[in-house]
DNA sequence: GTAAAAATTGACAGAGCGTCAATAATTGAC
DNA sequence: GTCAATTATTGACGCTCTGTCAATTTTTAC
C-alpha cells in the first residue's frame, strides 16, 4: 500500500537492527546494562540517532516484548486450529504455552519485562495498545475455544442444564490463564521449587489444567492418566508445527 | 538477650524510620523517585548516613518487601489454625490471600517488587535468604494442611486407594499457589480484565480453587454454590482476626 | 578528662539520560 | 546539474543519581 523510499526502508531496517543488538544485552546482562550509549557504540552510530528510533530504552524493551508476544500468539493460533475436539484443542493451547516457555526461552524472558511497572509506565500509549491488543488476541483465541465447546455441547454453559459450575467463558479462560501463568512465573522465579518438593512443574500444571477442565464438565472427561497420555500424543503432532512457526518468526 | 546501648537503639530506630519514609515514595511515585538523596533530605540526614543503613536503595525495597511478607505469613498462620476441617482451613488460607491483596494493598504492592530482576539480583544474599525463608514458611503452612488432610483421611494420598489424582502434597500446593498467585498478578497488572469479560476475579478464583480441591478428591466435596456460601460464612469469622493482625503489624 | 572507636557529613568522581544547535545528507523543483 | 528546502545525524552539554571516602564530630570506655 504505502510506497517507501529507500531512505525509509533503511531507517526501518535500522530499527530492526537496534532490536537485534539490544536483545542479547537485555537478556544476558539485564536492564541496567542496556544503555543507549552502548547500543549506539555497538552499532557505530551516534546516540542521537538511536533516540530518533526510540525515545528511551524502555520503548526498546517493549518493542522486543511485542515481538515475543506475536510469536506466542502465532503458536496459540496454530494450536487452536487443530482439527480435533474443542477440549483437545484446549490441550494444544497448553502445549503451546509449554513450548513457548521451554523452547522460546528468550522470548518468554523478554515478555516478562512488560510486567515491570517502570517499563510499562514509561512507554508510549501506542505501544502499550499494541501489546494489549496482542494479549487480548491470545485470550480471545482461548475464549473462542470455550465458546466452541459450549456450542458443540461438550461444555455445559453457565445457564445450561448442568449446575456443576458457575462461570462465564471468559472466567474459565481466566482460570486456565491464571494457573498457567502462575506456574510459569513461579517456575522461572523460584529456583527452589524442586527443593520444595515440586519435581516436575510441567507435569503438575498439566494435571491441574486437566482437573480444572474436568471440573468445568468439559467432555470428554479424562482420568488424569489418560489425559497425560493424550497430551503426549498431541505433543508429537504439534511439535513440528511449533518449531516451524518459531523458525519463521526469526 | 543482647544488651543494646542507647546509640544502637537509636540506629535501629532510624532504620525503621528510613523504611517509613521510603515506603510512600516507592508506592506513590515508583522506584525511580526513591533516591537516597531524597530520603536523606526528608529525614534531615546526610546521604552517607542512609548508606550506613542500606548499601543501596534496592535493599530498602527488599526490606520493605520482607515486612510485607511477614504480614502475609501471619495471616496465613491465623488461617491455618482455625478449629475446622483441613479443607475448610484451606479455604481460610484462600481468604487470607484475598484479604492481603484487598486490604493490605500497600504490602501487596511492595511485595511485587521482589520479582523485579534488577532489585532481586542487586540485594545481599542475607536478605534474599530472609525472604526465601518467609516464602517457604508460607508454603510450608499450606503443605501442612495438605498433609493434615491426608492424615485425617479427607484427602486421598498419592499412593492411596483413590486413583483420581496423581500429585504429591507439594504439587497440590503448587497448583493452588499458581492459580492464586496468577489471578492476583493478572488482576493487578491487567486493568482491562473487566473489559475482557472477567467481572469478579475474586469470585472466579474462589470457584477455581473449589474446582481444584474437588478434583483432588478433598472431602467434603462441595458443589460450587455451597462452597461459595461456606466461604462467605468463614469470611465473617476470620475477618476480625485478620484485621487485628494487620493492626498489630503496623 | 582523654584517647580510641564509631558515626556522620557532604564534596566528589563516574555514569547514564535526554536535549539541541550545528552539521551533513537527501530530495525534488527547475 | 544546481540549489534551496527538507530531513537525518552528530556529539557535546547540562542534569540527576549513584556510591565513596577523607575529614570532622560524637560516643564510648577507661
Amino acid at each position: 500500500m504505502v510506497e517507501l523510499t529507500r531512505k525509509q526502508r533503511e531507517i526501518e531496517q535500522r530499527t530492526r537492527e537496534i532490536l537485534r543488538v539490544a536483545k542479547p544485552i537485555l537478556l544476558r546482562e539485564g536492564l541496567h546494562a542496556l544503555t543507549m550509549d552502548r547500543v549506539a557504540a555497538q552499532m557505530q552510530y551516534a546516540k542521537g540517532t538511536i533516540y530518533n528510533h526510540f525515545p528511551h530504552k524502555e520503548e526498546i524493551v517493549l518493542a522486543l516484548a511485542f515481538d515475543a508476544m506475536r510469536l506466542r500468539r502465532a503458536l496459540f493460533q496454530a494450536a487452536a486450529v487443530e482439527d480435533i475436539s474443542s477440549r483437545e484443542r484446549m490441550m494444544c493451547i497448553g502445549l503451546a504455552c509449554e513450548y513457548y516457555t521451554q523452547h522460546c526461552r528468550e522470548e518468554f524472558q523478554v515478555e516478562q519485562w512488560i510486567r515491570h511497572a517502570n517499563i510499562w509506565d514509561k512507554s508510549s500509549a501506542a505501544r502499550q495498545e499494541c501489546i494489549r491488543e496482542c494479549e487480548a488476541g491470545c485470550m480471545e483465541l482461548v475464549a473462542g475455544l470455550v465458546r466452541d465447546g459450549i456450542q458443540s455441547g461438550d461444555l455445559p454453559s453457565l445457564d445450561g442444564d448442568s449446575p456443576g459450575h458457575a462461570l462465564s467463558p471468559e472466567e474459565m479462560v481466566f482460570g486456565l490463564w491464571s494457573i498457567t501463568f502462575g506456574s510459569q512465573i513461579l517456575s522461572s522465579s523460584s529456583p527452589s521449587l524442586p527443593a520444595l518438593g515440586v519435581m516436575d512443574p510441567i507435569r503438575s500444571t498439566r494435571v491441574h489444567c486437566c482437573t480444572l477442565l474436568n471440573g468445568f464438565g468439559w467432555r470428554p472427561i479424562y482420568p488424569v492418566d489418560a489425559y497425560l497420555l493424550r497430551v503426549e500424543q498431541f505433543a508429537e503432532t504439534v511439535l513440528p508445527k511449533f518449531q516451524a512457526i518459531q523458525r519463521d518468526h526469526a
